[in-house]
DNA sequence: GACAGCATGTAATGAGTTACATGATTAA
DNA sequence: TTAATCATGTAACTCATTACATGCTGTC
């Protein structure tokens, strides 16, 4: 392990605030990286594992009746290899959006097909929204567990809930102008229209 | 091949189009699908040619002087495997945004490793910009090589193009909060700007 | 005492990437 | 004529997912 990954760094961050199970690992990463870093709660068993095996982390086992539960730290060369990470470039952005690659491909298909790509994506919005607003007001009444990162915290949060209601905003213009589709193919009409919306963008 | 995966999909969407070599549809991956579909070269070469062991498109092959070149072209069963894909549920929305996870995890390091990840994600809003402006210009021209379907495109460039901008002013927001910090760790201060942030967001 | 949901993994598989190799074409 | 870039792949590998198996815990 010449050099830890995203999401190595990602257990360790975690790691960092304070020892937990794998369990707990996974549960973390689905509350709070779900949506910018979203990884399998298999992954984060084995990858503990190898965190540990790395001489990252120590592993303490226990057991709960007759099945194993171990309990991970960091160790001070994971909480070195972690700040390695950080020190080093920052690797990119990927969006894998299957929605729009549907209202891409549409002309292949019937605007109902759109619609309803639109709508999964305004689905998705919704419920990061959903989950956004008790999250945020918890911050709020500082009754939040992490209350102590809201500094930082407050950063991400910024770009998630934002996130959402773009993609909210964006899924009402789309879902507006498909509903008026016949059919996929082009008109008059609606080349008149795509044209306004993209002055409208480039200003 | 039960059924098939979104990067055939695509792939049999731009074949949809006109037959193409796998090289031309390589770039076509990387010029339009990039932002939200993005996948290497190598991996169409090797799909595409699945595609046609699976009889979804036809592979005429011809050469360049001593080197192979295949056309592709898709097949009646292409087609109907596309429309099938398209009537068939859509698939979630994943972000892979590895600045975000750096600013989450920033405690653990300095805020200079917070703020360097900020530019990166500004740098890459930036670069989407710097690609759709003359982009969102050669359709408002009528110059572009896929004119006709300039009504279905104006509506992932309305989310690209917004996203870059959104991105870009949420760089400018978390950089001049960063910029203020002496260190990672709490304070009221950061505490009470952070606050102030939620509390603007969520109204 | 049975069922739902929490907790802890393993195994098999696969989709996709990086690295590499090499031929063709073009511009300096 | 050489270097850069365009074009066409193959090989090896990795990261991550899905599917599965199974134990524990509380509750009806």
């Amino acid at each position: 392990m010449e050099t830890i990954s995203a999401t190595d760094a990602a257990l360790l961050g975690q790691l960092a605030w304070r020892a937990q199970t794998p369990y707990e690992l996974a549960k973390g990463m689905e509350r709070n990286l779900r949506f910018f870093w979203p990884r399998a709660a298999s992954h984060v068993y084995r990858q503990v594992k190898r965190l540990q095996r790395a001489g990252l982390a120590t592993a303490e086992a226990g057991a709960t009746g007759r099945r194993p539960r171990t309990v991970y730290a960091i160790t001070g060369s994971g909480r070195q290899e972690l700040r390695r990470w950080l020190a080093a470039d920052p690797g990119g952005i990927e969006l894998e959006h299957e929605p729009l690659l549907r209202v891409f491909l549409c002309s292949s298909g019937e605007p109902e097909d759109a619609l309803r790509a639109i709508r999964a994506a305004r689905a998705r919005a919704e419920a990061m929204l959903a989950i956004g607003r008790p999250l945020g007001h918890e911050y709020l009444a500082g009754t939040h567990p992490f209350q102590e990162h809201v500094h930082i915290r407050a950063l991400s949060f910024d770009y998630l809930y934002r996130w959402a209601e773009f993609t909210r905003d964006w899924a009402e213009r789309a879902e507006s102008e498909v509903a008026r589709w016949p059919n996929t193919g082009a008109s008059p009409a609606k080349h008149r229209r795509a044209l306004a919306r993209l002055r409208e963008l480039l200003g």
